[in-house]
DNA sequence: AATTGAGTCAACCGCGAAATC
DNA sequence: CGATTTCGCGGTTGACTCAAT
């Protein structure tokens, strides 16, 4: 209750810290302790008020802060955090050490969030976003309307054009949410990405719009081709091994429950940047004796296939969401890193 | 060279919870 | 036990940089 007045008195100063602003606090703390944050600035010489100083302290003068960019285990520890805690930066930051909650809110606002919106995903509830469907045809028409006004109706076949390469863009749009959202619902029509019903995709319209997707884009001239990692390739319509070139997916077991999570103290949490190697067939490090049957509430999980962990910190085999995140997923790492993909999004 | 827009990030603000009186 | 103070968190802002025009 109340607030604090500190920030409120004038005469204070605010904005940037200088160097020697800093030197004083970091003196200061370093030799007694950062104490009453309302009482440090008068002690400390500084003309700020405490919460000022506690900010710099935490966010910057921190000896143990580091600085630099986020590896790509770090991003996807945090996509796999944000999944299960939302925008708990804090928490976040507890499993990251040396980054700041501030900073990690900043690299998801600046990052994390539009990539994941790029997929088509909603960076809140990391599934795909279905919006896109009902507002694709609003889309459409703005942009056509948009090419109409530039081009004018003297080049009628530009605009044509334009608008044919247009709507086959926004099709190419619409059949990838559509993949998302088959990928989506046939996972969780089995609670999880399980070996067998990965078996079970089969279905041939999702292949036929992978294919779709991928004759589109790639040197169809040379069907044979090697594609980088990550880029799509043809999906050849064989039943016994579908998705042939992907990761092997059934080297995963079901991963825990968000239940699970939930019922740990967050603060028992300690990210494991690397599957278990130990047992390499549980990258959850979850027991095998563990029944890990998803509750009808927790959080379905999208296709999500990660190899970062979660243990807590006594080393007992504990959990990380059965909603790893979409952006650890085989298939959003492919979504990732395609080129086609990232341009039309 | 000047302008503009996008991206980044340090810092601020307001709120609620916890601690203290 | 209620009032007040302090702290920490999350959302937002604005200064700065840099690339494109």
């Amino acid at each position: 209750m109340g607030r604090s007045p500190c920030c409120d008195e004038s005469g204070l100063k605010k904005g940037p810290w200088t160097s020697e602003e800093d030197q004083k606090l970091m003196k200061y703390i370093q030799k007694n302790g950062h104490g009453s944050w309302r009482a440090l600035p008068k002690l400390a010489g500084l003309n700020r008020c405490g919460k000022s100083c506690r900010l710099r302290w935490t966010n910057y003068l921190r000896p143990d802060i580091k600085r630099g960019k986020f590896s790509q285990e770090e991003e996807q520890t945090i996509l796999n955090l944000h999944s299960i805690l939302g925008n708990k930066w804090s928490a976040i930051a507890s499993h990251l050490p040396g980054r700041t909650d501030n900073e990690i809110k900043n690299f998801w606002n600046t990052h994390l969030k539009k990539k994941l919106i790029q997929m088509g995903f909603d960076p809140m509830t990391h599934r795909p976003r279905t919006d896109i469907f009902s507002s694709l045809p609003h889309l459409l028409a703005l942009v056509n309307l948009k090419e109409l006004l530039d081009h004018g109706s003297s080049h009628q076949s530009s605009w044509d054009e334009q608008a044919l390469r247009l709507q086959a863009e926004a099709a190419q749009i619409a059949r990838l949410q559509y993949l998302q959202c088959l990928l989506q619902s046939n996972n969780n029509s089995f609670g999880a990405a399980t070996p067998n019903n990965l078996n079970d995709f089969t279905d041939m319209e999702t292949i036929n719009l992978l294919n779709s997707l991928c004759s589109s884009q790639l040197d169809i001239q040379n069907p044979t081709a090697q594609y980088p990692v990550g880029n799509f390739q043809p999906v050849v319509q064989d039943n016994s091994v579908p998705f042939s070139h992907l990761p092997d997916l059934q080297a995963y077991p079901t991963p825990p429950s968000k239940d699970m999570v939930d019922n740990q103290a967050p603060d028992q949490f300690t990210a494991v940047l690397s599957q278990d190697e130990s047992s390499p067939n549980n990258p959850w490090n979850i027991p095998s004796s563990s029944n890990t049957t998803p509750s009808p509430t927790s959080v379905a999980p999208p296709v999500t296939v990660t190899e970062a962990s979660v243990s807590n910190n006594m080393g007992d085999a504990c959990s990380t969401s059965s909603y790893g995140g979409v952006a650890t997923s085989a298939w959003s790492d492919l979504l990732f890193e395609d080129p086609f993909f990232n341009e039309i999004a």
